[in-house]
Parts: C-alpha cells; structure tokens; sequence
DNA sequence: TGTGAAACTTAACAGTGTTCACTATTTTTG
DNA sequence: CAAAAATAGTGAACACTGTTAAGTTTCACA
C-alpha cells in the first residue's frame, strides 16, 4: 500500500509540522504566545485542524516538554564518560545549571509548570513522567557511585538524591521566575545572577565533599 | 432595596472588598477561577468597577502576593524568641517547608509565578520587593549568629543563605508543581511527600551540621 | 434647584481554547 | 463507472479572559 503509506506519512508530517511550529513560537516568543490560533497561523492551517492532530493543549505543551527534556540527555550525554563519580556528580549539577540559564523556557516547562504533570496524571496513569525518571536515575547512580568512594557515608541515596536536585532546582527555579533578580536588586551590589548561583553551588559541592 | 443597603454599607473600603473577594476566590478555586469578571460577581459590583480601584489584574494579584507574606511572617514571628542559632535556623527552615505544604497557593504566588516579580520591575523601580528581603534578612542574620557559634566556617554568609533558600524552596517548588508527586510515584514506593521533604530536609541539617 | 464631579455600568475590542456542523476531496465498493 | 463512504480541512459559534471608551446614574454643594 505505497499510497497509505504517503498519506500516513504526510499526516505525520503535519503532525510534525504542527509541533515545530509550536517549538518555534515557543523558544521565540514564550509560553503565553504559543497559542492554538497563532500555531495554526504559522502553519497556514485553520485552528480547528490542529485539533485533528492534537487532542487539546495540553496535548502539545506535553510534546514540547518531552522536546525539552531530549535537549536535556543531549546535554548530558558527554558527562556519562567522566570516570570520578564526584567529578561526573559536579558536572551534572553544573550542566543542569547552564541548561537552566540557555533554556529558560524549556527549563519552566519542564521542571516549574504544572500543567505537563496534570497531563501526565489524567492521560496515563501508569507509565509517568519517565523522562523525569531517566534523569534522576543518572543522578541516583552517579550517587550510588560516590558512596562506593566514600562520599554520603551513612546517608540514603534516594535521600541525598533529592536534596541535591531540590538545591539546584531551588537556584534554577529563582532564577528563572525573576526571584533571584529582584532579591539581588535588595541584598547585594550587582554581583550578576550566574555568578551568585555559582557561589551557592560551590557552597553545596563543599557541603558534599566534606561527607566523605 | 438590597442595592441601596448595599450601597451604604461599605461605600468607602471597596478597595479592601475587592482584595477579600479576590482572596476568596484565590484560596478556595486557585489562581486560574480568580478572574476579574468571578471577583466583580462576588462583590456584586460591574467588573469595569474594579478597575477604579485597582490599576489592572497584576495590582490585584500583587497585592494577593503581599497578603501571603502577611500570614508568612505571621508563621515566622514565634522563632525570633528561640535562642539557638541553629535550632532557630532548622526551625526557620522547617516553619517554611510547612507553609508550602499548607498554603501551596500563596507559596506559589510568592516564590513561583513570575506575575508579582514583573509587577514590580514595571511599577517600582527603586523599592524593589521588601517583603522578600524582610525573611531574607531573618535568615542572613540567623545564619551569621550560627558562623558566631562556629558553623559555617571560612564560608560567604550570603551565599550560605543562597544555598539554603535554594534548597529548601527547591523542595517546596517541587512539591507545589506536582513534579515531586510524579517522581516519587517511579522511584520510590509511597512513602509520602511531606515524609521525602522531610528526609531530603534532614540531609540537608546534617550538611550544615558538619561545617562545625 | 441647578451643576459638576464622582461612582458605576453598558457595550465593545481583541484575544483565548474548544466544538459542531459543514464542505470539499479522495478512496472504496457494488 | 457511478454511488457510497471515509478522510481532511474549515467557518462560525460558544464561553471564557483582561481591558477600555463612552454613557448613565447618583449625590453633595453652591
């Protein structure tokens, strides 16, 4: 069937089609000018078309989400070869840090807004958020391999796992909404906001050193 | 006449009404049902009225914001009594991560949404976000009578305080957005959130701790 | 009583997500 | 080959949103 495979694959394509063109008003023009009407526009389809292709939404925010966290891996990936478990623990965290800052939006998407998390909790309840989970896994082994050195002595990986990616999250997540900026603005000079997270990741590396 | 009774009634601090009524929505129905037309209804007045006192929505959710730090502080007020600096530290943390569990709406509002922050960039260059400073201020001095009792040393106090902010308000961001409800649902059986922030808490006490 | 200001509302604009009913076009089938 | 059926796409509408310009009502004071 050569024509059903064309046509499938012109339906993917617009499927496809559809999600550049929300990735493109996305990075460009953020989160509140990515809308139904002006991703249909960009396409030059009618709004209700894209409902052929996407059940609502949330349907297409979850997509870019996914989008986000591929970007993500591909940023990680090179760390995988780092041989010192807490050299490839810093890394990681630095890495997590500078995608925050290229990828703001995507890093709201992806780890701030609740709306991908609620489509996860209505559209499948059973295999959720493995992206989510792919990422912390790295992180639990990357710990599980510290403590083989040493490192966490006495301490819960799952535990230490989560304090870790709360403090870096917790800088990320200032940063990106604007707290950290307008705190700066009050309590110091105009260290500028990269610097000032630098120093409070160099603050927890020298909490997690000293525990070996 | 119900109007004209409810005309002379309160005439003078409809201001104060509308906040009520957009407090009402907001912490019963979320942020999403508190719309200018739902708060308008609610007072029983046109929703063009609330524009009379109110310069436009962000005023009225900045206000919301500042409310917020109103009960937070009010949360906050006993822990000045407590002497020792690092029990006051753990409790102010602790006082802050129960504050996120039990007003996830206005923990929101003040440490999340990106509204407020932008509200003040706009509107007031110079005084910018008091509220923010004020329990940054509690925190940098509780943490700097610590460093007097010998914790923290040869350690920046603003980015000791960084660094905690950072780590407790990733855990509550986390909790807030659903993210952690969707990791924990993969790694973990079902101990939990409040029981995770807790653990993930003690990690990090045990951190501070050991700077001593 | 007349007037001007203050208080308030109506109607509208421009935008949002979403659905229903409809029209072409293409494919399948009797 | 023509009729029926499935497919792809659309226009108009619904029910919302924040916001504003213009108009009306109310009321104190000269």
């Amino acid at each position: 069937m050569g024509i059903q495979e064309r046509k499938t694959r012109h339906k993917e394509d617009l499927r496809k089609r559809i999600l550049e063109a929300a990735k493109k008003l996305f990075v460009t023009a953020g989160y509140e000018a990515t809308s139904i009407r002006k991703i249909a526009k960009e396409i030059e389809f009618s709004p209700t078309t894209i409902y052929l292709y996407y059940k609502d939404k949330s349907d297409i925010i979850y997509a870019l989400h996914q989008e986000g966290f591929q970007l993500l891996r591909q940023d990680f990936q090179p760390l995988m070869q780092v041989e010192s478990p807490f050299e490839r623990l810093k890394a990681l965290g630095r890495c997590y840090i500078k995608f925050a800052f290229t990828h703001p939006d995507f890093y709201e998407l992806m780890f701030i807004m609740k709306d991908p998390m609620q489509y996860l909790e209505i559209n499948c309840v059973e295999a959720a958020w493995d992206e989510g989970e792919r990422v912390f896994d790295f992180l639990l082994q990357t710990i599980r391999d510290c403590q083989e050195e040493g490192y966490f002595k006495g301490l819960d990986t799952i535990h230490v796992a989560m304090e870790a990616w709360a403090s870096v999250h917790g800088m990320c997540a200032l940063y990106v909404s604007g707290h950290l900026k307008s705190m700066m603005h009050v309590v110091f000079g105009d260290e500028d906001q990269e610097r000032m997270i630098e120093s409070a990741f160099r603050v927890l590396v020298h909490y997690l050193e000293s525990t070996k």
